[in-house]
DNA sequence: CTAGCGATCCACGTAATAAT
DNA sequence: ATTATTACGTGGATCGCTAG
């Protein structure tokens, strides 16, 4: 069972660069021989039954010694040399000259690698010093700065936002960074353009910018109002019709990682439980939903890219996939309504908010699209 | 000082099992 | 079938302590 598990983890360490495998198959140690002792081939002793010994064996505690000990001995004699044990039999199957050898390379791939990682700590340990001076010189910096700004009088809030947004990578995050490609990492069919042109606006503009880098690609759009349809769009999926299909799949960790990021409206299980509590009490307060405005739609776009849901997506990345097509200025009002009918029936709870599979939001644009006059076909 | 002894380190072999 | 990895055992070397 224990092995089960590690093996997988481990999976493999990169394969030392140097070592080249017995070239003419498993003759006896052929190519081994890292510090001294040539390939022997001739020792003794079999190895006996069950031994004394801890139970936590050399190799574990090996393991952690050489991730901050030292290639010597204490008396600063070199290690042991290395080798077949000086006792040690020739193979008497090929089998066990295979495992033999397989075990020397994988020891000297798994030294490697630990040597690897320790100079990794070392570099990241100069870079994070390296970083941190840097940091409190541009703190520093900035101090004197508002220290001189509140000498000429001159307000620092604006300022001071902007350090808000530099400290806390959560707030207004750009393009940049470690939350590269978070959405559906593995799937080829992910609307990346439409959503990164839309997510590098900063965060805090308002819905005028974000339809402005639309408006731009699609001038003269008719009367839809794209803040308003995206807006209709994600709510229409925060009211389930059918409160049985609540939390039919169990919260992502991924939300779990956004959690606090979300500055407004309301959890959703809140809404569920509002209307459970509805259908119970009959109460129409009780129906209440998250309360989005444009502003806050731009910000749940921005958000939602960094979800992986795994095939599945949210309303909001739905509505950013409807954005992105090329074919969106054929639209209209009736179309998103549509649509949104259309994906009722198939949206699903996840546990924080609703998903549904991003190839089904497709087929539904797709279809609307197919039922139009003419047009270049852009599908996905 | 030194021999004896137990603990620990270390490099290795073997077998089982997972992965390819 | 072969290769990679894990788990465990072995024996020599070394260390640290202690009694003589």
């Amino acid at each position: 069972m224990a092995t089960m598990t590690a093996n997988v983890g481990a999976a493999s360490y990169p394969s030392p660069p140097q070592y080249s495998p017995p070239s003419d198959k498993p003759m006896i140690d052929a190519g081994y021989e890292p510090n001294s002792m040539s390939s022997s081939s001739s020792p003794h002793a079999a190895h006996g039954g069950p031994g004394d010994k801890s139970p936590l064996s050399s190799l574990n505690l090996n393991f952690l010694k050489t991730l901050s000990e030292k290639r010597t001995t204490r008396d600063g004699n070199p290690p042991k040399r290395r080798g077949p044990k000086p006792d040690s039999k020739p193979a008497l199957t090929r089998r066990q000259e295979l495992n033999r050898q397989a075990q020397r390379t994988h020891r000297e791939r798994k030294e490697l690698y630990i040597k690897a990682l320790e100079d990794e700590v070392l570099r990241l340990k100069e870079v994070f010093s390296n970083v941190s001076q840097d940091k409190d010189k541009i703190a520093e910096e900035n101090r004197q700065l508002r220290n001189l700004l509140h000498q000429n009088g001159i307000a620092s809030s604006s300022v001071a936002a902007m350090d808000d947004v530099i400290s806390n990578p959560s707030m207004g995050y750009t393009s940049s960074g470690s939350i590269s490609g978070s959405y559906a990492p593995g799937s080829s069919s992910a609307f990346t353009p439409p959503m990164t042109s839309i997510s590098s606006l900063p965060s805090v503009a308002g819905s005028g910018q974000m339809m402005g880098g639309h408006m731009g690609q699609h001038p003269v759009q008719s009367v839809v109002d794209y803040d308003q349809a995206g807006i209709d769009f994600v709510l229409a999926y925060e009211l389930p019709v059918d409160p049985s299909k609540a939390y039919m799949s169990p919260p992502h960790q991924a939300v779990a990682e956004l959690n606090g990021e979300i500055p407004f409206g309301r959890n959703h299980s809140a809404v569920v439980d509002g209307v459970e509590s509805k259908t119970k009490r009959g109460e129409q307060q009780s129906l209440k939903t998250w309360e989005l405005s444009k502003g806050d739609l731009t910000t749940l776009l921005d958000l939602s890219k960094r979800l992986d849901l795994d095939g599945e997506i949210t309303p909001v990345m739905a509505w950013g996939m409807i954005l992105g097509h090329p074919r969106l200025t054929e639209l209209t009002r009736k179309d998103f309504e549509k649509i949104t009918d259309d994906m009722k029936d198939k949206v699903r709870c996840y546990g924080f908010g609703a998903v549904m599979e991003e190839f089904e939001v497709r087929d539904s644009l797709n279809a609307v699209l197919s039922a139009k006059p003419e047009a270049s076909l852009g599908a996905f």
